[in-house]
Parts: structure tokens; sequence; C-alpha cells
RNA sequence: CGGAGCGUGGCGCAGCCUGGUAGCGCACUUGUCUGGGGGACAAGGGGUCGUGGGUUCAAAUCCCGCCGCUCCGACCA
């Protein structure tokens, strides 16, 4: 066993990976991706709505935190961390801890007070503000963290799309005034679309309610699957429109009509039948401006410039990161496995040695192997005795956007073949120009 | 929480109605062959039948309680 060659801290040789894959899926699960997350060793249940991440899953859901990380950090938010475990009293003085309802997680410590497993974070970012900022000159603030959160839901279900622990990036902004409050509205409205873009999923901004959150305008992020748990209302001019086109602004794309099914009124739709389309979505992300909702309760103001004291306008924004693993596999699958974006692939490549026995075989593997990783390839070596079909079948259940297939029969000729988990096409390539292909 | 269903080896299931030696497929172990789409043969290992009680000479099977999981509805990233 070698541990050499794990540069992002996994085995990057299947014999020794953790991958626990299944042949037929566990009768529990009930939609596609949920399906898939078990049978390519992603994820297990712990309990209900509960989920341990493997290896894999916990690769890509570590790719996707970074991309929504990186974005956040692009859009001029800075990185927190709070806790999961919160306590009661500052619920109380918002008045939510007897509205929030059973889905909190309450619980009593060995002193008897009473603690929460945090379900979302307004009340601890405010009092850490309310603690630490006396001016106007401190604002505007946008503070985020990524955080693993708990709703005791009613009925979980969907795997990770609709689990009960679920790691939610969430962040709140602190405005001076309403416009300010806006324009951190709108800069995380924009930020949304570019990070959901990156992931290879069109969201659909849609007017929605605010919920348990409150607050007077909302929108949420939905993408259309057929298995999406909303059904949602919009405008055809959705399907061709490219929401980060330069010259398309926030307000433009915010005219635009699109509800989710509590918001949308046939009567009272703007829109022509004609252009009106209606599809079922995955909520990926949710934003809300709420002003002085918390920031009253719980007193979080600053002196202005005139001397006199304001609360502050805040907003809140969250992105489903566990659940957009499972809505990224709903929109890229199909009947033989997972097809992984690049941008969030748990490897990039799979080498596919399909005679493990064969010196020359081995041989031109373990060759591209070194290479790529020196190039800084994420290479998975499929080094493992088993037969074609076998491995064939594993690659295209996991989803790695491209393999490299080694076999007597290809090399005889000199060739390795080059496939693209999407489109399935294959190429015939040496191997030195397999390197300069993926490596470039 | 209301309604419905299911708990039998790691996974998928049969057996339960009509009580009497726990079974099948996949996976796993060993060996031989095989080798470009989940391969073949042979020999193996693994199950307190969710759990507690009851009925019975005898319970996976019948009865009651509890627990867990799933599905349909109302809530949410």
């Amino acid at each position: 066993m070698r541990f050499d060659d794990a540069p992002t801290g996994r085995p990057m040789r299947l014999s020794a990976y953790f991958l626990p894959l299944l042949k037929e899926s566990p009768a529990e699960a009930q939609i596609v991706s949920h399906q898939l997350m078990l049978r390519a060793g992603m994820i297990r249940q712990s309990s209900a709505g509960i989920y341990s991440w493997l290896p894999l899953g916990h690769a890509v859901l570590r790719r996707v935190e970074q991309i929504v990380r990186e974005e956040m950090n692009a859009a001029g938010c800075q990185e927190i961390l709070m806790p999961a475990v919160q306590p009661a009293d500052i619920w109380q003085e918002s008045g939510r801890y007897e509205a929030y309802g059973r889905e909190m997680l309450r619980f009593e410590d060995r002193h008897e007070r009473a603690m929460l497993f945090g379900p979302t974070h307004e009340e601890v970012v405010t009092d850490i503000f309310r603690r630490c900022i006396r001016s106007y000159r401190d604002l505007p603030k946008n503070l985020y963290q990524i955080q693993w959160k708990f709703r005791d839901e009613i009925r979980p279900r969907f795997g990770v799309m609709r689990g009960r622990e679920f790691l939610m990036k969430d962040n709140y902004s602190f405005d001076l005034d309403f416009e300010g409050a806006k324009r951190s509205y709108d800069n995380m409205f924009s930020a949304y679309l570019r990070t959901f873009k990156r992931m290879g999923l069109t969201a659909i901004p849609m007017r929605a309610e605010s919920g348990a959150i409150g607050g007077s305008m909302s929108h949420e992020f939905q993408i259309l699957a057929s298995t999406g748990e909303s059904e949602v209302f919009y405008d055809a001019a959705f399907e061709e429109l490219d929401l980060l086109a330069p010259d398309l602004d926030v307000d433009t794309i915010q005219r635009y009509y699109a509800a989710t099914d509590e918001q949308h009124l046939p009567d009272a739709c703007p829109l022509p039948p004609e252009r009106l389309r209606h599809g079922r979505g995955i909520e990926v992300g949710h934003i809300f401006y709420f002003g002085t909702k918390y920031s009253k309760p719980l007193g979080a103001a600053v002196t202005g410039p005139d001397g006199e004291d304001v609360f502050v306008e805040m907003g809140s924004y969250g992105i489903g990161v566990s659940r957009l693993v499972g809505a990224i596999i709903e929109a890229y699958h199909d009947d033989k496995g997972i097809i992984w974006p690049e941008s969030v692939a748990p490897f990039d490549v799979a080498l596919v040695n399909l005679r493990a026995s064969d010196t020359g075989c081995a041989e031109v593997t373990g060759d591209l192997y070194a290479k790529l990783k020196t190039a800084g390839v994420d290479v998975l070596y499929d080094d493992r005795d088993e037969s074609p079909g076998v491995k064939f079948a594993t690659m295209d259940l996991i989803g790695i956007p491209w393999q490299v297939v080694i076999g007597p029969r290809g090399l005889k000729a000199g060739v390795v073949e080059l496939k693209s988990r999407a489109s399935g096409e294959t190429e015939e390539l040496s191997p030195e120009a397999v390197v300069d292909r993926l490596a470039g």
C-alpha cells in the first residue's frame, strides 16, 4: 500500500479507495440522485435524514463548497464560523424561540440551560454584530459561514436533498439604510447566479415567500427538474436568457416573471399565456431582505452620521450546499450513472487499466498516472484486477468526466482511449498525447 | 402530526395467509479458467428473522406493545 500518491489526502488507487458500490438501489431511495449517491458509494444513511459522507461524496461536497466560498469571497463577503449549538436566550430575545416550532431541535445542557442545534443563525450573527459594531463607518458588512444545520423536518426524504442535517452556506448583510441593504441584496443576487452557473446549473430566481425568516423581499433560486419539490411558474424568456450576460442587470432580471406556486396567482399573472411555462423546481438558494426584524429586538444599532442611533438593515442569504450535490446529479445523469460537470467532479480523470495483470498495461498506466499527477491533474487509477465490464460500469456509475482506457488491444497499436463520460465519444491517442490533452 | 406500508446475512427479495430443518439472486472468501461493457465453473463463510411480551408441545409465521425506516399530505436550504 502506498500513501504517497495522494496529494489531496485521498488514495487515488481504486484498490485502496473506500468506495462501497451497490449494484442495486436500496429500497428506501426514491429519486435518482438518492439512488445514485448510495450506489456510487458517496453517502450512507445514519438515521432518517442524516447521512455520512464517504470519500467520493465528500470530495464532491468539498468542491461544491469551495465554489460557493470563492464566489462569496469574490462578492466581498467574509467567512466566519458560528457555533452549531446555540443558547436559547437569544432566540427568546428575537421572539423566534416560540415561533419556530418543533423543527428546532431543543435540549438542555448539564446545567439545565436551554440550548438548541442551530437551524439558522440570524440571532447569533446579530448578537456578534451588536457587541462589536458601533458606528455607521463600519458598514456595510457581509459575513458568511459554511456550517451544518439541523432542522427536524417532519418528513425527511430524497436523500441529501431534504435531510434534517444539511450543509448550508448562510450569509448576513448589515447596512445603514434601505438603499445599502438593496445593494447588498442585489450583490448577492448576482453572486448566486454566478455560483450556480459554475456548477453547471441554471437557477431561475423566483419571487418567494419569506417564511420563518420573515421580511419583505425574497427570491428563491430554483433549478428545473422533474423531481423538484415545488411547482414553479416562469417566463419562457428564461429558457433563452443568459443570466450572466454583461449587459443584463439585476433589476432587469428581477422584472422577468418567475414565481413559486405559493406566489403565483393565475388571475394576476402578468404574462400572456403563451409565454407562461410551468414545471418543477429544486430550491438551491434563498435570499431575504428583512430590514430591522432582528436588529431591533436584539438591539443591533450603530450611530449614524447625524449622531443618532439607527437599527441596522439586514438581509440573509442561504445556499444548500449538501442539497446541491443531489441537485447536480438530478441534472446530470443517465441510465448508467452520474455525469459530473468538470467543476465539481470528485476526480478530473480516471485511468482504467483493463488488464491489471499485464505488465505492459501496468507500465503504461503507471507512467500516465505519474505524469498526470505531476501536472496537477486529479486522477483516480483503477488498478483492480477486475473484468473490463466491471471497470467500465464502475466508471460510468461514479461519473468521472474523462476516462482513459488502457488495454492490451490498444497498446499493440501504441494507443490508449480517451472517453468523455458526458458525450460517450471516444478517441484513440498515444499516451503522450493524452497527457498533453488532459494536462493542458 | 394525520393516513398507508415495510423491517428475514452487506444489498435486492421469497418464505408468513394455512405454525414444524431459514431459502434465492447479487456481493464476499479460496482455486482454476477467462479477459474491450457488471464473465464461467467448483468449493466455502456469513442470519438472536427489528425488539419486548403473549398464545402454543412448537413462532420468521398467530396476537399485543415498543422501536426503526419508507410512502402520501401540511413546513423548509
